[in-house]
DNA sequence: GGCTAGACTTGGTTCCAGAAAC
DNA sequence: GTTTCTGGAACCAAGTCTAGCC
């Protein structure tokens, strides 16, 4: 396993929060039924929002807008040729962004460093615009220092001045944290606003780098109830807008400057809007249950259709149901080149007559969302290896994979098999399924509490596998797993000698049976021991409307 | 039908508090 | 008491999908 996780480099999630999207069904079989609420007194049925109007009424504070800048001290100098230079407050806080990140690996890379001296030599004065012209000149150590300094004076700080921090969090959540939506107190997602900093792509990004700035009120759209108290600009600003629109769920907005798009302002998942909208999600899954086999049988047909077009969409959805694949939709060149089923490319396939004594293989390499590697070898139906033979016939490795359809186009037919359905219900759907039919298989009856939390983390493991979901592996992997291969030698010592202990007992027993050799105990699962806090907020629909019978 | 903007979801990374280990 | 580890929460980038425009 060890050598497995190096070679990818990447490990694949087992935790329950990422595979949110069979965590619902989960929760179900080991869910302690003692502890469901009726239906009658949960809020989920207190009555739908509709499809275009999200909330009757809308109160909140606004967005809470991060401390404006303290200036280093006048001890700590930015350096440029050796010469210290006292930089313009503006210039100065761009350069602790630098400052800040340089133990990170993307200050090596020249992308991140040309954005960011491009984009920092633009807010600079005049003078220094005229002084700073090579980023290897400027030396940013002294600022380093100065924060690594503050952040272990942080780490360092007594119980008393952290509990005087921890005060003013909660002074903070309670005053922004929360917003008043039809009556109900929700808890809202992101109150506080992203501050300014540089831009982390993800894989190979070409902004990487880039100033991200300072949000302004000025930038804000505020969106609330036309008769509620609207929230007040910070002092000697104004918001950009006041509207009173419905129709959508966002509490504020605003665009932020590294690729022009809106950001928002939104509720937790733990509140209702989102907890319907989840909810929702699951049920249209669950309708796929149901159509499944006539869209698979379409999708079949349509792999020898004599339209081209057609012929590809059949072995798109092929790959989308079957291998849980993303739908893949264009992307501009101002990102990361990563794919999806209908953006993949010739090169992103390998075809193998015959691998490894399976016939009709596949093999997928490319980079998916956040540039994380899709490697799969695949044995696939010999007409799609046929249709897929067929679309790289004269084609560059650049080349479209899938050229005549379209996310749009494929989701459109998708759409007219069952009302709703999308690529991405087909993730959703696949991943509960696996999740039920791995429960179901694993866990039996007489199974201890770990024995079926193991089986649920087994279970897990399997749908992380299907979606791809992977992370990389953190800096102290190594020396982790050195001491868990320790603790598992311990664990074996330990088992043995308990083996030979229940040998004995039972002998004892067998020769002189008493009370207490006689018990064994039953075991129900308790939520808590699945789901964290978190997540039982989230899933609260879910917990509030199942029962243990559920099956998905 | 193609393009774009906008709204929303998904999910990987980072930070930090509290628990566990030393 | 100190250090290390771990899990949860927060953060925010990167997707999906739809509506509206031309």
């Amino acid at each position: 396993m060890k050598t497995c996780l190096r070679f990818i480099s990447r490990f694949i999630y087992i935790s329950a929060e990422r595979n949110k999207v069979a965590s619902f069904v989960s929760s179900v079989r080991y869910y302690n039924a003692a502890a469901a609420k009726t239906l009658s007194d949960c809020r989920w049925e207190e009555g739908k929002s509709s499809d275009t109007q999200k909330w009757s009424s809308l109160e909140h504070k606004g967005p809470y807008f991060p401390p404006e800048y303290e200036p280093l001290p006048d001890n700590i100098c930015f350096n440029y040729d050796g010469q210290p230079v006292k930089l313009s407050p503006v210039t100065e806080e761009i350069a602790t962004f630098y400052a800040k990140m340089l133990d990170h690996e993307y200050t090596s890379k020249e992308v991140f460093q040309n954005n960011f001296f491009c984009d920092w030599r633009e807010e600079m004065t005049k003078e220094e615009r005229k002084l700073i012209k090579t980023l290897s000149k400027c030396d940013f150590s002294q600022i380093h220092k100065y924060f690594v300094e503050k952040s272990e004076e942080r780490k360092n700080m007594t119980k008393e001045e952290k509990q005087v921090l921890k005060e003013e969090a909660s002074r903070l959540m309670e005053e922004y944290g929360y917003c008043l939506l039809d009556g109900h107190r929700e808890k809202i997602g992101n109150f506080k606003l992203e501050p300014p900093g540089l831009f982390r792509g993800r894989g190979e990004h070409p902004k990487m780098g880039k100033l991200k700035k300072r949000i302004q009120p000025e930038d804000v759209t505020i969106n609330c109830s036309q008769d509620s108290k609207i929230p007040a600009p910070p002092a000697g600003h104004r918001w950009k807008r006041v509207q009173h629109d419905n129709t959508v769920t966002w509490l504020a907005s605003w665009l932020e400057n590294i690729h022009g798009r809106p950001k928002y302002i939104m509720l937790n998942p733990s509140s209702k809007l989102k907890g319907e909208k989840d909810w929702q999600k699951y049920e249209t899954a669950r309708r796929l249950k149901m159509k499944v086999d006539s869209i698979r049988k379409q999708y079949r047909r349509d792999w020898t259709s004599r339209e081209m077009k057609i012929r590809q969409r059949g072995v798109a959805i092929y790959f989308i149901d079957k291998l849980a694949l993303r739908a893949g939709n264009e992307k501009d060149d101002e990102s990361a080149d990563t794919v999806g089923c209908c953006s993949l490319r010739v090169e992103h396939i390998t075809l193998h007559r015959r691998l490894d004594a399976q016939e009709h293989v596949v093999e997928f390499d490319f980079l998916g969302k956040d540039s994380i590697r899709y490697y799969n070898k695949v044995p696939v139906e010999k007409q799609v290896f046929k249709n897929l033979k067929l679309f790289i016939k004269h084609k560059d490795p650049e080349d479209d994979l899938f050229d005549r359809i379209t996310t749009v186009k494929l989701n459109k037919t998708l759409n007219e098999s069952m009302p709703g359905l999308t690529a991405k219900v087909f993730r959703t759907f696949n991943a509960s399924t696996t999740l039920q039919d791995q429960l179901n298989k694993l866990t039996t009856e007489g199974m201890t509490v770990e024995e079926k939390i193991l089986s649920y983390n087994r279970a897990n493991r399997a749908v992380a596998i299907l979606c791809n979901h992977q992370r990389a592996a953190p800096k102290t992997f190594e020396r982790s797993m050195q001491l868990l291969q320790e603790k598992i030698q311990k664990k074996k010592e330990q088992i043995e000698e308990a083996k030979k202990e229940l040998k004995e007992a039972k002998k004892a027993h067998k020769d002189a049976p008493s009370d207490k050799s006689k018990k064994c105990k039953k075991h129900q699962v308790p939520i808590e021991k699945i789901y964290n806090k978190t997540q039982r907020d989230k899933f609260a629909w879910a917990i509030d409307m199942t029962d243990e019978n559920f099956q998905f």
